[in-house]
DNA sequence: GCCAACGTTGGC
DNA sequence: GCCAACGTTGGC
């Protein structure tokens, strides 16, 4: 199984959206960046994901999902009245993607931010390296581990 | 294929 | 609201 990390601003969609959805699922749409979408095609039904709240008072992992459906077009792209509307994905020929996430737990406490760029552990993480504006990004098991040992501490 | 201009992300 | 970092666009 792989880890993953999702972001979401959590004024347009947080981890207490997901929780009031039915079955605690939602489809996560609007991915609109190559190296993402590469990741969300990467990813298998089991996977499971870090729900990181960006852009907000209070940045940082906030919840675990599950990807319960794989890759599938996201029909967000040929809608023109979406925000996240693309001309070039049509549904004949789709270039973006989106899966399907259930939630699995809210952590105890928002890992913030800065808490992740001050462990040691944490160092090489994606989420942490200068500049990083990726909305998915794999995460390793170790620095999985190590996000959830910040939880219990 | 290069690269300047532009738009977006996202922490602060 | 600011702005650094980054990705994308488009002229050449």
């Amino acid at each position: 199984m792989n880890h993953w990390l999702m972001k979401s601003e959590p004024d347009v969609f947080g981890i207490a959206d997901l929780k009031s959805r039915p079955n605690q699922t939602e489809h996560w749409d609007g991915v609109r960046n190559y190296q993402a979408r590469n990741f969300l095609r990467a990813m298998q039904r089991g996977d499971e994901a870090f729900f990181y709240h960006s852009s907000c008072a209070n940045p940082g992992v906030a919840g675990i999902v599950r990807i319960v459906r794989s890759a599938y077009p996201d029909p967000s792209a040929w809608d023109p009245e979406s925000p996240f509307h693309d001309p070039r994905s049509a549904p004949e020929k789709p270039v973006w993607l989106m899966v399907d996430v259930k939630l699995v737990r809210e952590l105890k406490r928002v890992i913030l931010l800065h808490e992740l760029k001050a462990n040691a552990a944490l160092k090489n993480m994606r989420l942490v390296s200068r500049g990083s504006r990726l909305s998915v990004m794999p995460v390793t098991a170790k620095e999985w581990n190590a996000i959830l040992k910040m939880e219990r501490d």
